[in-house]
DNA sequence: GCCGTTTTCGGCCCGACTGTTTTCAGTCG
């Protein structure tokens, strides 16, 4: 059994707790050893000894992880799941309703689905009940129609578009000293539920009137002296906006807290804490009772707390805080470090734009070099070049080379990994070639063992340099294929293949967490690359160095940091 | 249920907003 379906029983076991009325600081342990499950390095079903030497599990836990192993389920769970009805904790991703409410409706109206919380509503039973009223059934209506019209998470360059704007409407009052872009949007999360700023202005109620008049907003969730809550709606594309406002003093202090995440923030709270200090979103406050401090900076804000500032980007719990205190955190990857994108499309296959276009707009970007790397003949729904046309082309790209100073295209494919593991061209082909992708278009169904080996058996080819989108995933739509990922890792590190971070917001594969294991483990290089079909694609390269920020990557880490001597080199040893 | 560099008991991060209240519970991040 996966670490993953295991949390899931747990989370879903914390959640029948909690409806079911449960001493919270009991659910939360549960939550948290789901949390712990999930991210452990190690399939637990392979280290049942170790089960309570993790953190936040113990014996109650480790029995039942135990059980959960071994059945698949839990008694406790189980017994839960008899005394209520499965659709209780459908109703808990509702916005405005919790475990108390749910339950009250279901032992006051027996309200057992979102179906029947609909019609209860609707028949207006809810404001009778104490504790309820017709403000509260209006709200849960509303937020049964938010839940259905949607989607729950946008795509971070989706997000990005709306928070540019927001930012821009933020910035334009005089009124506001600062702005900045907090929450997951922040750290770049890959996926984003609603967007913060943290705003600093000495007249917080004008400003708060004033977001909710702005043209862009839509809807006024929440509207008080610190925060207002609106849905904003740019270009189609409708997000939650929750905006903050604070005293110029308090600025610092905000931002972190509103950058979260929120396991971060824990523990900064609680290492405050062990030192006598209480952090909240306004300053630290001393023992003493001595005035709150405030902070010029997060930088200042950390050193109180005796750490060196941590990048937003790795503020997830993942071991920074450890890294903080031992002065050991990674010099993160920087956009301004990267030369060249290696991974792009052309209108020889399914691309927009010609060699000489994507050439010019990475020039403007002020790249030293780019591979074109079309797709290869069998992959038929995206025009894959044959040897004949992949020929031509290299007749194109050697006069493009002549014609442009200050870029060097390099020739290159994204070949067709066939289903039984071959190669789309032959080695006579590709040795001919500067940069040689793998990947994998099709027969996304095989199983674990066929696919794996199909994958390695491509690799292990001396000529073929980078394998791309490893895992297939796409964000929000596609699962990633089965490929056991740890003997790809395996693979790639015996066979000096480089892995690519597909910096396309739907890709962004291999992810963050894939991207540090492969690293602190596997000691892997990477390519970040767009993958473009056109001109403007090459912008998603913010997206990948996010990625890989939060991946814990620094530049020696990444290949097309490189030099093109030095990038030549890498790609060479291959052979060897 | 978990945990311990003041603790094996008694804490567990902290505050805002809303709607229902007449002093607060529930929800959210």
């Amino acid at each position: 059994m996966k670490n993953k379906a295991i949390a899931a029983v747990l989370s879903t076991l914390a959640d029948y707790m909690e409806l079911n009325g449960e001493n919270p600081f009991k659910v939360n342990a549960y939550r948290k050893a789901a949390r712990t499950v999930e991210s452990s390095r190690v399939a637990l079903a392979d280290h049942r000894d170790q089960l309570e030497q993790l953190s936040g599990i113990g014996k109650g836990s480790a029995g039942v992880i135990e059980e959960i192993m071994a059945t698949g389920s839990t008694t406790l769970l189980t017994e839960l799941k008899e005394k209520l009805p499965s659709g209780l904790p459908d109703m808990l991703v509702i916005p405005g309703l919790g475990p108390k409410s749910i339950y009250t409706l279901y032992q006051k109206l027996e309200v057992t689905s979102i179906a029947e919380l609909k019609q209860a509503a609707e028949e207006k039973r809810i404001q009778a009940l104490s504790g309820f009223g017709p403000k509260k059934e209006q709200k849960i209506l509303e937020g049964i129609a938010q839940f259905k019209n949607r989607p729950n998470r946008r795509l971070l360059n989706e997000a990005m578009t709306v928070a540019e704007a927001m930012r821009a409407e933020l910035e334009s009052n005089q009124q506001i000293t600062a702005v900045q872009l907090a929450g997951s949007l922040r750290r770049s999360k890959e996926t984003i539920k609603d967007i913060d700023f943290v705003t600093a202005t000495t007249s917080p109620q004008a400003i708060a009137d004033w977001i909710t008049t702005l043209p862009l907003v839509v809807e006024v969730v929440n509207h008080g002296d610190t925060k207002v809550s609106v849905v904003v709606s740019v270009n189609g594309i409708e997000m939650g906006v929750d905006i903050r406002l604070v005293r110029p003093e308090q600025f610092a202090s905000a931002l972190h807290h509103f950058t979260g995440s929120k396991e971060h923030n824990v523990r900064i709270r609680q290492r405050a804490k062990s030192m006598g200090y209480k952090v909240s979103e306004y300053g630290i406050d001393g023992e003493d009772q001595a005035e709150m401090k405030t902070f010029g900076s997060e930088e200042a804000f950390f050193k109180m707390l005796d750490l060196p500032y941590i990048p937003p980007e790795l503020r997830e719990d993942r071991g920074e805080i450890e890294a903080a205190e031992k002065k050991k955190l990674p010099h993160l990857i920087e956009q301004a470090e990267i030369r060249g994108d290696i991974h792009m499309h052309t209108v020889y296959s399914d691309g927009n734009d010609s060699v000489m276009d994507m050439a010019r707009a990475a020039l403007a970007k002020g790249y030293e070099y780019i591979a074109i790397t079309d797709h290869s003949r069998s992959l038929r729904v995206a025009s894959g070049l044959s040897i004949d046309e992949l020929k031509e082309q290299w007749e194109e790209i050697d006069r493009v080379n002549e014609a442009l100073e200050g870029i060097t295209v390099l020739k290159g494919t994204e070949m067709d990994i066939l289903p039984d593991g071959s190669l789309d061209f032959p080695d006579e082909i590709l040795k001919e070639l500067d940069v040689v992708i793998a990947s994998i278009h099709s027969g996304f169904k095989q199983d674990e063992e066929t696919m794996t080996k199909r994958i390695i058996e491509a690799i292990q080819n001396p000529y073929v340099h980078i394998f791309a989108h490893p895992t297939g995933r796409l964000v929000l739509k596609r699962d990633p294929y089965h490929v056991n990922v740890e003997k790809l890792f395996e693979a790639a590190q015996s066979t000096g293949t480089i892995l690519e971070l597909n910096a396309n917001p739907r890709r962004l594969d291999l992810n963050d967490e894939a991207l540090k294991r492969a690293k602190e483990e596997y000691g892997l290089k990477f390519t970040i690359n767009t993958d473009a079909h056109i001109t403007d694609g090459l912008a998603y390269m913010r997206y990948g160095i996010a990625t890989a920020r939060r991946g814990w990557l620094q530049k020696e880490d990444v290949i097309n940091t490189y030099t093109l001597t030095q990038l030549r080199k890498v790609l060479k040893q291959k052979q060897k």
